[in-house]
DNA sequence: GTCACGTATTGCAAAATGCAAGTAATTTAT
DNA sequence: ATAAATTACTTGCATTTTGCAATACGTGAC
């Protein structure tokens, strides 16, 4: 009861989506489900800027409680679950690729990393459809 | 020092682009600016959603140390500061669109305004045009 | 049953937030 | 010239959220 009780009812749509993926780490777990394929906690865990495990699992049940991600059973490992972006999770897909593009422009420091960036603008469609399939 | 002293220097766009406007409120305010037309500490605090003045000057702080916002005297009224969108802040208008696309087809509420939505759909170019005009 | 693995929870310190009240600088009114 | 009003910001304090480490739970393997 955190972040849903903090959900401001003006009717914006940009309040909408900040409630909803605005904070520090949810549009980082859904890069990683939808640019990285990962699919499992344990997986979400190993990232590179390394999310805590309590609020890993409470992004990932905001996540789930909005429709964005959902749960199930791994069939290969009947101990693992798996986490995948619902319709409404892949429609993000324009989102993140707008950042992408924002920081290509923007960020100047020297370790930035262009792969994904250099990606989008040769082939933003392509790129697009690749986020959606997984 | 407090959102600075979290950066995370993993080089991902992505993670780039949250720690320079990925808060609660840096969003919010730079909606005010680019589709309200604010400009004043003063039409910030008024907002729909109603920022504490800390919060609000913190995040001004932070959003002009990155270069998305800058402050001058306003020439009207000497004892106003003027705030405005730099071009890096102005570039951020494709994201803006984009969570308005995507809350217009997932906000189900019945309090949705879908104002923003209707025109960003009927003339997408034009109203990202008219966002960076300001 | 016991052990390992993947997932999830808890406890506690540190940081961020929200709210209310107060300060400072400049302008307008008297 | 002084007082009041505006605009911008600061401070103090209670509450909430975060981050980290340790621990517990549930499932399947042996």
């Amino acid at each position: 009861m955190t972040k849903e009780s903090k959900k401001r009812d003006t009717g914006c749509p940009v309040t909408y989506g900040l409630d909803t993926f605005g904070d520090r780490w949810s549009l980082l777990i859904i890069r990683e489900m939808m640019i990285l394929g990962k699919r499992t906690y344990s997986e979400f865990l190993e990232a590179d800027e390394g999310i805590a495990s309590n609020i890993l699992i409470a992004r990932l049940k905001h996540l789930e409680a909005e429709g964005i991600v959902e749960k199930s059973r791994d069939p290969d490992n009947r101990r693992a679950y798996i986490y995948e972006l619902t319709k409404k999770g892949r429609d993000l897909a324009p989102i993140l690729i707008e950042i992408i593009i924002w920081s290509g422009m923007h960020d100047n420091r020297p370790f930035a990393l262009k792969k994904a960036v250099n990606k989008v603008k040769r082939d933003r469609t392509g790129f697009e459809a690749s986020l959606r399939a997984e």
